[in-house]
DNA sequence: ACGCCCGATGTGAGCGTTAACACTGGCCGC
DNA sequence: GCGGCCAGTGTTAACGCTCACATCGGGCGT
């Protein structure tokens, strides 16, 4: 094996028959289109990047020696000369959590068709000091701006220490902060929640919250409060979850056990779905006893038992978005200090009922 | 010495002192960092590199300059001499499955350990065409090495079409190319779900198999058919699904208006998720009357209701897996014709138990 | 007909880095 | 004591591209 290796490497650079070199073929470069195409490799260049003024003719010559040769620009010496790298940073929690894997697929998407490649950097967990690792990764690539999807409180401190001539979006971090966000209105999804429940007769809405520095959980805590507080009721208190199905069952085995217990928003899907399951093990029906409603719809909430109403992200749209801010940036060159919120949206299906006491 | 800075100074810039000049700074570059420690530019790129020669005195003042200057090496540069990018390319569906997004993150992690970053090409389809887009548009970036999460048939033949001189490992595509290929032994897995399921005593297992473009469908049911059409047995006929809660379901929905059906065992865990609220429709309790059994082991699986029992694939590791062959590939040059299959593992949990009718 | 301007092209100079080689001294061996 | 070597450093030339400017015909106004 060991005596083999310098034989296969013989064979790579062997001498090749037809041409002068004793290297492997070194790639095409500019001046190799120019001389074949019987121009300068500044038309070369003329013709890479569209600049008007070269007769079609020249131009078709150049095309077509680009396509023999099949050349491929040096991206590396583009860069280094424009000092654009056209490509884009994203950071990203290392999580298998629906919302961030699809929108990484949408901004993957809408860079591209902007002309921009991306490069990832993942991170572990969402203290300030391995955020500012990820992004320093990125700024070592020159990357031109960077999308953080770092939904903790911790990161959003990490995003403000980021020097402010680097263009960056923040998305689902809630606003207390000068970088620009692009996130889902959480509390007005909550609203949304709480009063359909509270529409269909509920009395008390009970909610199972995110984890607390998570500035969605805490804005999906305020919307379910202010509504389920409203008026001479009274909010329960939520209990709290950290997003898992796990913790959601635990929170609804608890919800469960108490007879009062008629109606529950939870923060997202799958503790919606650990609740129900939860439900569904102490013999409480849903909806007929008590109902639910989740938060994300993940493509199975239309298939859990029972189908579940919840409030839905439009993952691919925040993603979208947010590559919109980064992308103003880039182009002014200065930070835009403005927030988006996309509106949520209540999906109703079959987990939630009138209050089987009531009417 | 030349008479201090005014010379090399005029040339960058026009006079001001040490004041803004009217373009904005210009950050550091190689040459500043020299200036600034007294040293040539060729020796701060060794104390870059590390290279043994330089004096620990040198580098340490060459090193001072950087960090006072907060000095960035210019990747572009360093990448058109090198011709080596530093950087890997990924290939992903866009597929919110938890399978692909969990390998991203492994992949990406494995590649900054080995100094490498990730630049992502996500396609929509799998077909020939898109797949190969995608491999040419980290071409262009001049990757240094690809791997495609595409397991689908159309884009194995694209991936065989892809110049042998640039690395490449598929993960998930089955074996019927000459890539390099990491997978789960799925065959293998398929058989330790069946086996379970009649060990447990039933009778005849059926199955809710996966597209049959993408050769894991493939393999798992041809491990489900070998087991379960053994000996005397004939394996009923397979119901097709699209991996889908929803497809799942409605092949739940047959299975269930059919007595004689005690067990399932289906080509991912949401498809078992729709076959599993199906049957809870049909009143047919599982695992009293039904056993099912999933594939992947999705975070959930153990929160649905029964808890699922499933063959778990292990992501990271695949995802680490990918790395360490495309890692060879690039250390050595040459394609590494290897194969490699990670062992399946089966999580019992409660969607399964003897068939009611015996024992 | 003359100068002018403009469309089409070529020339030269970098961009910031690494590679290859040249140049210092000081220390060794004989 | 002198050639040689080696650690430590500097000098110069790429790498492949774009930018700014130079060049060169020819159509056009007057």
């Amino acid at each position: 094996m060991v005596a083999q290796r310098p034989i296969a490497d013989r064979e790579r650079a062997a001498a090749a028959p037809d041409a002068e070199r004793s290297e492997a073929r070194r790639s095409a470069v500019m001046m190799d289109v120019a001389r074949l195409a019987g121009v300068s490799h500044q038309t070369v260049s003329r013709v890479l990047n569209d600049h008007p003024s070269v007769r079609a003719q020249t131009r078709d010559r150049v095309l077509d020696a680009m396509r023999q040769l099949d050349y491929r620009p040096n991206s590396a010496a583009r860069t280094l000369v424009t000092r654009k790298s056209q490509t884009l940073g994203l950071v990203g929690y290392e999580t298998t959590l629906v919302g961030p894997a699809s929108m990484l697929y949408s901004i993957e998407g809408a860079a591209r068709r902007a002309g921009y490649f991306v490069s990832i950097a993942s991170v572990q967990s969402l203290d300030t000091r391995s955020v500012l690792d990820a992004i320093n990764r990125l700024r070592d690539q020159a990357v031109e701006g960077i999308i953080a999807i770092v939904p903790q409180e911790s990161a959003v401190e990490a995003l403000a220490r980021v020097p402010h001539d680097i263009a960056l979006v923040g998305v689902g971090l809630g606003e207390a902060s000068d970088v620009p966000m692009v996130g889902l209105d959480n509390t007005g999804g909550a609203k949304l929640a709480v009063n359909h429940l509270l529409d269909l007769g509920h009395e008390r809405v009970h909610h199972i919250c995110g984890p607390r520095d998570w500035p969605e959980a805490n804005e999906r805590l305020a919307g379910w409060r202010e509504v389920a507080g409203a008026g001479t009721r009274r909010a329960p208190v939520a209990l709290s979850g950290d997003w898992s199905a796990r913790s959601g069952y635990e929170a609804g085995r608890k919800l469960a056990a108490d007879r009062k217990v008629t109606a529950v928003f939870c923060a997202n899907d799958h503790m919606a779905l650990g609740a129900l399951r939860a439900l569904a093990e102490a013999g409480r029906p849903v909806p007929g006893d008590v109902s639910v409603v989740g938060f994300d719809d993940i493509p199975e909430a239309p298939y859990l038992i029972p189908p579940l109403t919840t409030v839905q992200q439009d993952f691919g749209g925040l993603g979208r978005r947010s590559l919109e801010l980064l992308m103003e940036q880039v182009g002014t060159g200065g930070r835009t200090h403005r927030n988006v919120r996309l509106a949520p949206h209540l999906v109703v299906r079959n987990s939630t009922a009138p209050p089987r006491s009531r009417s």
